[in-house]
DNA sequence: AAAGCTGATGTTATCGATAACATTTGTGCA
DNA sequence: TGCACAAATGTTATCGATAACATCAGCTTT
């Protein structure tokens, strides 16, 4: 009776296959010890179930899950969510699921609740996407003996870190402006307390102080368009502001924006240049040149970190940097 | 010695609280039949111990797991990336865990990969975000007695489903720029196999011919900038073309470009509208007229129809509707 | 030919929870 | 006072997999 509705067991397998279900669970698991003809009547009684087998009862008695829990604070920006799509499908390759788990506040509370909901999982490891030394500090209680891989983190850490080259791209910008002949280039960067915004100020004031260019005062923002709008309302009024590196295409929209209203022309008055790519970069007005950063890569080496750990190599490495290049559109064409 | 290393389990805990474990999963499980002073001792020994319920024990017996698979297509998108976020919230709140599936193609063999994938995690339920008829017949693998939910799906194909209202949407923006004194409005559409495409389009339609004005043929794109982008150089050759109604922002964002390239001057010369509302929007040049989509209220319907049916209460709704609504901005004013 | 492998398979214990049933304790009422 | 019934708690079976150990052929090896 009950037996069409339960979905079928290792049991059920082998019973039809005429073994025990130990040799089902080998062949499941491709222990070499089973005969070729076994291992054929074993996969055709899996076939003619339909078996799947059951993660829970694995799980438990193995005490390793198959899942893998990312923690990210705000999926909706451009980069995060590209960054989990890409992870989801690496770790579905590699035979891993993924949990998810957005915070709305980088607060410990909030950070907490989050990593507790994972352990409450049982994930195999952590990818956390951790913009901020904040955020880094309000994972404390991450426990030591669980496997974690930190994206955009701190390098310093001691945990293993994938990040995007921010300083390189930050100074390709800002290389791109100079060799375009402007004489020194503003910079308006994110929030000051996320490391990429510090790597990408890093490489800007780098790449100005080693040309013996002047170093315009910082203006930093959030990341979003209405605050790269009112920075460029004050910008526009500037006539000594020719080049502007913005730390995202956000910021660069609502820059451009407010020059375009001061009647102030890009580029020919002044260039900018953004960071990112967000596909519709190409067709903001003018089309921008920005920083691509390379998400899928930044994902696959996370999962390959955080493989590594599982698989307790000791040997693995415990950073990697993915580097980012300049793309290069008309809002800073080659030469002014 | 292990017993360091192992995390504690419900026994472990029954020892410290000097009671059963029957005892303590019943204060776990807030069963009426604990004394108070009972259930104030287990909770103390759950603290003490850092316990934490094992949930794969829990399902294997239960035969349920507090897991909700989420299947999207391109997750990278803003309306799925949102709602995909706005829905893990509301999923935690339940208690419930949210994994997540990404395909990159809609053709069968993805999507049934994916779903297998879910399956194998034994998913209490699925929520689908299914923009097309084609991802919906893809999904035909699905069996019968898993509750699901779609998002954007086929409001007739007897499965529960939430939806925006697309029509409802399209009527106030085509509306919108009848009443500003337009002749007739044009509609550059999304993908015409999509269900959003779909309702914006009859909206649109049946606001122009209730009105009795002419219903210029329909262009058809992707959801690309790039693709509004050509579409806008088209467009912006055509004198007779005063008003642009397009499915999305981001193909208003390329429309808004080609104007701008051709000298076209918005709204002035030309009045367009969006579709979205996404962060950026305001700050396009100049800013975008647009509908907003409710994400997070679709989130939350998509978890209550789904809970409804875990709940097995054969009486809760088949279909949600969640409004849309026109924000009114410079690129298509109040009044011409 | 007996001892010793090794490959193929089966048996039983186990993971950590809930379900079902059993037992003890407590309370109201005739 | 004692009986009936409810409340509180304990005992044992169970879910479906893997781990550990046991068994049993069929081969070497000396």
């Amino acid at each position: 009776m009950d037996r069409i509705s339960r979905s079928p067991a290792m049991t059920d397998v082998a019973r039809l296959a005429g073994v025990s279900h130990q040799t089902v669970s080998r062949v499941l698991n491709d222990h070499p010890n089973v005969k070729e003809q076994t291992r054929i009547r074993v996969r055709a009684a899996i076939a003619a179930l339909g078996y799947r087998p059951n993660r829970a009862a694995r799980a438990l008695v193995t005490g390793r899950s198959q899942l893998i829990g990312v923690v990210a604070r705000n999926s909706t920006l451009y980069g995060p969510a590209t960054m989990l799509s890409e992870f989801e499908q690496a770790a579905a390759d590699a035979g891993f699921a993924v949990s998810v788990g957005s915070v709305r506040e980088l607060d410990r509370s909030s950070m907490n609740s989050v990593v507790e909901r994972h352990l409450d999982q049982r994930v195999a490891g952590l990818v956390v996407i951790a913009n901020t030394a904040s955020a880094v500090a309000a994972l404390a209680e991450i426990p030591e003996d669980l496997p974690v891989v930190f994206i955009d983190g701190d390098p310093a850490s001691g945990r293993p870190v994938v990040t995007v080259d921010q300083v390189a791209g930050a100074r390709a910008a800002t290389r791109h402006l100079l060799d375009s002949g402007h004489e020194t280039v503003w910079h308006v960067s994110g929030p000051t307390d996320w490391f990429d915004s510090a790597g990408r100020i890093q490489g800007w004031r780098q790449t100005l102080e080693e040309a013996g260019r002047e170093v315009p005062p910082l203006l930093s923002a959030d990341w979003s368009a209405s605050e790269g709008y009112r920075t460029g309302q004050m910008l526009a009024r500037m006539p000594e502001v020719t080049a502007i590196f913005t730390a995202n295409d956000h910021l660069a929209l609502g820059i451009l924006r407010a020059l375009s209203e001061r009647g102030r022309r890009v580029p020919h008055d002044v260039a900018v240049v953004g960071f990112d790519d967000v596909p519709e970069a190409a067709y903001f007005i003018p089309p921008l040149t920005t920083v691509r950063q390379a998400f899928g890569d930044v994902a696959r080496a996370a999962l390959s970190l955080l493989l590594g750990q599982l698989g307790d190599e000791a040997g693995t490495a415990r950073q990697i940097v993915v580097p980012a290049h300049l793309v290069i559109r008309e809002s800073a064409p080659a030469r002014v």
